[in-house]
DNA sequence: CCATGACAGATAGTAACACTATCCATAGTG
DNA sequence: CACTATGGATAGTGTTACTATCTGTCATGG
């Protein structure tokens, strides 16, 4: 399989093809001549696999790089895989946020009993959204309003944590105990990267869908009136 | 209070709030002169959801335009503040997918009793999701070896959605039911706006967490040997 | 045997994005 | 009244993810 032959069969360009190949996301085939390479149906996976990590789980280029790297790599250990995955993720850079959440950090973690590596991406990633979110005093413009500023926020975000915390532990496990152990590494690894990645994504759609969901409900039942029987007479979308 | 030292609060620099203005992310102080302006504390408080919205909901400058156009305006009702915070967070722009999953989606749909509008940006992006998962095959680098193809993994996948499904049902009645309802408009409507993007953010990164630590947990399980009783006895992290 | 098109690999160019810097005339300040 | 800060506009910068072009090679049909 030549290079147009891939493209043809992965509906990725051939310019973008060897683009990613210079970027080292995707391996290079092999040569038979100075220009003429050979790729395989592992290129056309390969590709599948690169695009969805772009396109549909928002990776870098760089970050799938390094995703991809671990899986090539058998000497990547299954938990170092799932880190890089997770550094894949991470939305906070290496810039520090300034530590003052940190203790609230580890005290949640404390209260959930989740034991993590004090370098976790994912722990900065709360840090910063901790502090973003408190930082928003939702309760503040009504209190511009005349009242006085209410208690700060910051205990209140974290015990509304909870629901989230209770919903995602119990999913959590349920992921781990679903991981294919016994396969290859192949099918494990590239399994737990999809899992990783993808299904971040998939949780999102699915709360958006359900949001929607329960939000019109919830407004149905506070306006009630003719609307309802309309609105709960929609036949439901084809 | 000048531009200079609402840049000195916020933290944000004199020239990016100017972009700002100009995306119409921020509305203009108050001219006192053609150029002195006067800002007050709802643009301090703006200004931190601004850039919450970018730096930790990872929203583009002109979906968090989007977002804030649909706060300031008291016309709007409440299912579209959702929708357009729903909409800010979709990943599949208006290309459409090829509705060859359509079928798929509303059954799911249907099987959940999820009543989502046809045209619900996340509509697609589940589509899109199905799609990129179900094309990888996970199995299919096993059947390389020489193995025959197993079926089609569609089937599979929408299955394995099921924990998910479950998980975020329940978490996102919770959230519905958590909206400070009978608050003014302001702090719904900001309410709302942070439930939705931030705390899908948050939603991963608990993820995340969680996932650390069962999949270490897991880890010492399948090996077992002397690590086990260093790892157990490790102090939890301050 | 050779014209023609595809190919490998490298380099340069492009479009979108999120700022950042400069410029200008005016305002307030010591 | 010199001097810094300001509002508003315009132009420039750095990054990212491609996309186009160039050069020399290869293969293949006439």
């Amino acid at each position: 399989m030549r290079i147009g032959e891939l493209a043809r069969a992965s509906g990725v360009p051939s310019a973008t093809i060897k683009w990613y190949l210079r970027q080292g996301l995707l391996p290079r085939g092999e040569l038979s001549a100075p220009n003429q390479a050979d790729y395989g149906v592992e290129h056309v996976r390969r590709l599948r696999l690169i695009r969805a990590l772009l396109e549909v789980g928002g990776l870098s280029v760089a970050a799938a790089a390094r995703v991809i790297a671990t899986l090539d790599d058998p000497s990547v250990s299954l938990s170092d895989v799932v880190g890089v995955a997770h550094g894949a993720l991470a939305r906070a850079g290496d810039v520090a946020t300034d530590g003052a959440m940190d203790p609230l950090v580890d005290a949640f973690l404390a209260r959930r009993g989740w034991v993590v590596r004090p370098d976790s991406p994912a722990r900065q990633d709360l840090a910063q959204l901790l502090a973003a979110v408190s930082g928003l005093d939702l309760s503040g413009m009504a209190s511009a309003a005349g009242k006085p500023p209410p208690a700060p926020s910051l205990e209140q975000v974290l015990d509304g944590l909870d629901p989230y915390a209770d919903a995602i532990d119990q999913l959590a496990a349920s992921e781990i105990a679903s991981l294919p152990i016994g396969a290859p590494r192949d099918v494990v690894v590239q399994s737990v990267v999809v899992g990783t990645v993808l299904m971040e994504q998939m949780l999102g759609v699915l709360r958006r869908l359900a949001q929607e969901h329960y939000f019109e409900a919830a407004v149905r039942m506070i306006k009630p009136g003719d609307d309802i029987v309309r609105t709960m007479e929609r036949p439901r979308p084809r």
